[in-house]
DNA sequence: ATCTGTGAACATTTTCACAGCG
DNA sequence: CGCTGTGAAAATGTTCACAGAT
């Protein structure tokens, strides 16, 4: 930001020291290449949703300014994106909807569904296991555990609550891929441990605690109280120091939250 | 990753073409500096939390490197990040506990309580409403909305659910500072609207919709599905090709995720 | 003429490594 | 010594701007 482009110092001739086909692509732990920055497939996501809406209203085809307005990005980084899933789109057109949803699908191996257990079943962890979100994306709710006696036995959303002692055997049954944590704190870590143990590579972490795991585990966090802070540190800044520029009714550009280069400008 | 230092491709002799005291501490839109980056304030959250709890333990001082293995990072990027909200460790010994609490509050603006209001009292908006994390960690939740008749008039931890054509009334009566959507994606935007209308400035979003809003407020965006999108990613990559290291007790390394630059090494 | 794909500039974030205080 | 604070390097991510396909 606070770019000024114009000004252009011209520095060129850099000497471009940089190995070939280096700067992406690591290869990682594992040995196998990731040819998807992490930053990519966090949009990719938020492109599908966009993709698969434009389907339901039956476009065919989209152009790069438009769905990265739609997604809120712009739309250099919308195909800068795309360019590593090695789509393809049409110079002077845009992208095919239907293909390019596939593709990003395929990308996020979204192509077969992955069943979800989810562990905790109290006050938010309830309201996960009734939320329709997961298995209308493909994540169905293969099980539901609790320690608590009150709940075990219950049953939402067609899927009995099971104790947490049977995590290892109801997930290897089920074949469960992904896990949820959805107990207190102080539960976290150990159910993190039962899934682990249980085969579950990739785990969303709703405790408000740092799950450690082995390597080759993926853990995301969704964490309320960090959100509220975050957003906290914003209202402690602007205090109201907003100039509420123009009539505040919203809807200002869909596009990039706001186009502030243009004030730069 | 991959890195391999030693090998040194080339130094490039950089001609530091950097202008004195930039980096970080760009100004933004209104003109406040920020020099906090917005990296650090989402980790100073997480900090806090562990710092809590080190307080309730008793500690009195902690070292970089404790903090950071319990907060899941660095010890190198923990300093980095503390040393940009002027803290003052103390060498050979560490961080006073209680005077590094007050001094990550006072930079996250948790000094005072924001007031809170939720819109959208659903299933995971009831859920989030009865959720008691908000109140204790200083986001009393002031006010409820909905538009479901069979909602509006009912209580929810002892606060009234309100109609949502109420939102400007309310929430100008009761100071809310930050407003959380929980509503259907439809109906998002427009709810957006009207809390930006009434003079909220930070908005958390559960809806999965890219909220248009005018400069000077502050988005942050919760999507479930986007997180199991990207842990469908990682399913996919690493398709069970996982050696499975070491015995699976969890408790690998709280510290950095793992040592992989030993392994490529 | 239009819109994609991309190299290279630019910006941000992470990590290293070490000077220097206690 | 042990541990913080920080310059500087490296890595990662974003944006620009344009060549080139249709």
């Amino acid at each position: 930001m606070t770019v000024d482009r114009g000004t252009r110092p011209t520095r060129r001739a850099v000497p471009s020291t940089r190995p070939p086909g280096e700067g992406l692509a690591t290869a990682d732990a594992g040995g196998a290449a990731r040819p998807v920055p992490a930053a990519t497939v966090a949009r990719l996501a938020v492109y599908l949703r966009v993709l698969t809406t434009l389907l339901d209203e039956g476009r065919t085809v989209v152009s790069s300014e438009e769905l990265a307005a739609a997604a809120g990005v712009n739309s250099a980084k919308l195909r800068k994106d795309l360019s590593h899933i090695g789509s393809s789109g049409v110079r002077g057109v845009g992208y095919e909807v239907s293909r390019l949803t596939a593709e990003v699908e395929a990308t996020l191996g979204l192509t077969q569904p992955h069943a979800v257990a989810l562990v905790g079943v109290g006050n938010l962890g309830h309201a996960l296991a009734g939320y329709g979100g997961f298995a209308q994306r493909g994540f169905p709710v293969a099980a539901l555990f609790d320690v608590d006696p009150a709940l075990v036995g219950t049953e939402i959303g067609g899927v009995e609550v099971v104790h947490a002692s049977e995590i290892p055997r109801v997930c290897a049954e089920r074949g469960v891929t992904i896990g949820v944590v959805a107990t207190p704190a102080r539960a976290a870590q150990e159910v993190c441990d039962h899934l682990v143990a249980a085969g579950v590579r990739s785990i969303l972490n709703f405790a408000p605690t740092v799950l450690a795991v082995p390597a080759g585990v993926e853990v995301r966090k969704v964490d309320l109280a960090v959100e509220m802070q975050v957003l906290s540190f914003h209202v402690a800044r602007r205090h109201g120091s907003v100039p509420a520029a123009g009539p505040v009714t919203g809807t200002t550009a869909p596009t990039a939250p706001t186009p502030r280069e243009a004030v730069t400008r």
